[in-house]
DNA sequence: CGATTGAACTTTACATGGCAAAGTCTAGCA
DNA sequence: TGCTAGACTTTGCCATGTAAAGTTCAATCG
């Protein structure tokens, strides 16, 4: 958890090198999301609507995610309808826990200073203020 | 912590429409942690470093944030060259957490139904499967 | 003392990429 | 055999991130 991301301010320590783009983008976020709770997969339209996104809005980011193999996109005829059911890869789902953990440590550092901003009275770290 | 968030799947559910899109890109969640944790500021070229920034890209960012009111700018003259201190504003203080929150959740979010996929028979949710 | 270098930004131009509106395709129905 | 509805796909526009070129000014060099 404690990588060198704990030192005080080293250069790039706020360059979040691992916020893959193509995850960090918000529907696609909220998509590999819905679809990390669940395993089994979704099809389309619950994933619509769970991530609040038009048809073509949800075709186009599936059509990100797939080229990218996080997810695998399987197409059936469920009651005389094409059904298109979606899923993590298992790379996928890895790409994710690992973007998320990243993720954490956004959170980690951005409230590790912020909330006690009022009473501690704050000693400037490397910047020689002149 | 548990708004109706923790619902099964309604609809939305997976929206984060807390997501504020200024915030929310790679540089300038970069940019504002950074400036979260040094409630002082900071000169130009120390956030360049930090957050592993070319010149154009942290000027064009700081613009953004800037009209977005979240950090104010401040320039003068420190040893006879210019220098450009960054400061998250108390709003942008504001919007920044709340931001974070959101990223909490999505964190939570993530990880609770994933770490456990290989010992925990997990029972479907709210999805009718047929 | 005019030219040049270097620091510290700014501006511009391009290219990616998100989003919504329009299009396709199949199945049932009147 | 049109017509409507569902389930996506495709297209086109516009916003936006990024890198390269430009600007400004102080100090230094010839």
């Amino acid at each position: 958890m404690a990588k060198n991301k704990n030192l005080p301010d080293s250069p790039g320590r706020y360059a979040y090198d691992g916020l893959d783009r193509v995850i960090h983008e918000k529907a696609r976020l909220g998509i590999l999301t819905s679809l990390a709770g669940h395993p089994q997969g979704l099809v389309f339209n619950d994933l619509k609507d769970l991530c609040s996104l038009t048809d073509g809005n949800l075709s186009r980011h599936l059509q990100i995610l797939c080229e990218a193999s996080l997810v695998e996109v399987w197409k059936s005829y469920g009651n005389n309808r094409p059904q298109t059911l979606v899923r993590l890869t298992p790379a996928g789902r890895q790409r994710f826990l690992d973007y998320v953990h990243v993720l954490e440590s956004v959170v980690t550092d951005a409230l590790a200073m912020t909330p006690a901003s009022n009473d501690k009275p704050r000693l400037l770290p490397g910047l020689t203020p002149q």
